[in-house]
DNA sequence: AGGAAAAGTGAAACTTTATTTCATAATTTG
DNA sequence: CAAATTATGAAATAAAGTTTCACTTTTCCT
């Protein structure tokens, strides 16, 4: 297991001076690994003693130890964690901070979504005679994002990002429309509506939201993409790049099942774009 | 780099005793990265200051940092990859790849990030009279991205993805202004007069795009955000995943610039958005 | 509130571990 | 084959980490 999120997790079971030792450590588990107990201590304010009970309560068999362990967590392909980012961090600090969060939470999305449904959606995507994608906010752009995918795709796509829009094009959906609803908190009134809308005239509506929220009861079929929950000011919506990814994975998902013809036609659409590009000299 | 496949080149440039200690090291890393100095010299039966000389050989400071080293290269379980997508690969497997290979790419961008330029773009950012994204394609989503999150810091700030509106608004740009031009590839021809535009009017460009591109050579600041080359067909567009996140950066580095009182007012955007969801009950 | 028990903490003593020094042995070179 | 170079380890020294224990703070109970 990780040891920084050990930390984090063991963090509120720490004593006071032990939790000091924690914070230094959290925001520069690079430096640590290269100090002596006595540097850490100094740096934390505290003694060296408390600084070798807090390895211990970490299950390692001393200061060493832990180093090893550290070590070993901040090498490559360990998994990443989320680190907030604090005031006083550096450039290269957040900058690191933001990259690992958002891919630790690439990880928890991935692990949170379900294969089947993944199928399903694509099943049903297919098919679709129409398919609508709509966002607010951080989500709109999700929303934008796919209407670029698919509109490759040679396929009948829209999307909005205005309420009014939504609703009209919800109301105005069929059997056989595909709805696609973005929203991370799955909260938003006026797309759970939208939802609600569109199910009312037998769209097929697909969530792209978190479990359990009031805009996945509404779905059809519900991509559930959780990320870690947004609790720090500073911390940027990751959310939004899950769902971007997930979109990828979709969009993969229809070009794959819609068989190698259809594939020629794609890399002719890429091939169109080539006029507009100064050449590559290589 | 790797210290075991660095022991394994260096093997023939080393003494015959410290032969004998890579040989240990080699036969049973994980042995040797909870042993001491003493347990080590004795098991390749040899002193102790030839083990540490060995060490230092390796370019370490010494056994304790070595054995940092060997730890590090002993956790490289499994770093994300880029894997491509096949024919015949179930949801399962192209979730997981997508996924995956995002991480990687992330992972390969932050690399290719300087601190300096970030802290100098975050500079010019915080002083700027305005700023202006302009993207086309899956770059223009980054745009309507970044404009979503510098709007809520209530700075004057504008997107577009539309090639005619984009030269109007660079040719009308001043000194003081901002323009972050944003392309992957680096070569759309539009983009890059739109960046030389803005530039022979004054304004400060900044580039988010690919080192060594046309685009890279018309910006005052070029933000290097290099991901795996796209071959694949089926392989998304990464990199718009990993300017999304340096928009997060730049956007984390303009409100740790802004100082506190600053951060009050984000709260507030934060929750005016409230009334707009339904409660959650929890 | 007041005081006993429990938990937390750091100074100093102590132990372990690593490094340097230096004399000697092995190897290379002319 | 002897001088020079390089390699090696015993012992001394230095550095790092751990333990003990007395003192402080917190918690819990009446």
């Amino acid at each position: 297991m990780n040891i920084l999120e050990k930390i984090t997790n063991e963090l509120d079971t720490l004593s006071k001076s032990e939790r000091k030792v924690a914070e230094v450590i959290l925001s520069s588990p690079n430096t640590v690994i290269h100090s002596s107990i006595a540097a850490l201590a100094k740096q934390a304010k505290i003694s060296e003693p408390t600084v070798n009970r807090f390895c211990r309560r970490l299950d390692t068999k001393g200061y060493p130890d832990f180093k090893l362990h550290l070590a070993q967590s901040l090498a490559n392909g360990t998994p990443y964690v989320n680190r907030h980012v604090d005031e006083n961090d550096s450039a290269e600090e957040y900058t690191s901070k933001i990259f690992e969060s958002t891919m630790a939470n690439l990880e928890l999305a991935r692990k949170s979504l379900d294969s089947n449904l993944i199928n399903r959606s694509v099943d049903v995507l297919t098919q679709a005679n129409k398919i609508s994608f709509f966002g607010l906010g951080a989500s709109a752009i999700v929303a934008h994002d796919a209407q670029n995918k698919f509109f490759r795709f040679n396929v009948p796509v829209v999307y909005f990002d205005d309420i009014l829009m939504q609703r009209m094009s919800a109301i105005n959906s069929r059997q056989g429309d595909v709805v696609i609803v973005i929203s991370h908190t799955g909260r938003t009134k006026s797309l759970v509506e939208v939802a609600s809308l569109a199910k009312e005239n037998d769209a097929t509506v697909i969530g792209i939201t978190t479990t359990g929220t009031p805009l996945a009861k509404e779905c059809s079929i519900v991509l559930s993409v959780n990320v870690s929950e947004d609790t720090d000011l500073y911390m940027p919506m990751s959310s939004r790049i899950a769902q971007l990814a997930l979109i990828d994975v979709l969009a993969t998902g229809f070009t794959l099942r819609r068989g190698s013809k259809f594939r020629d036609n794609l890399k002719k659409v890429k091939d169109s774009l080539r006029s507009s590009r100064f050449d590559k000299k290589d």
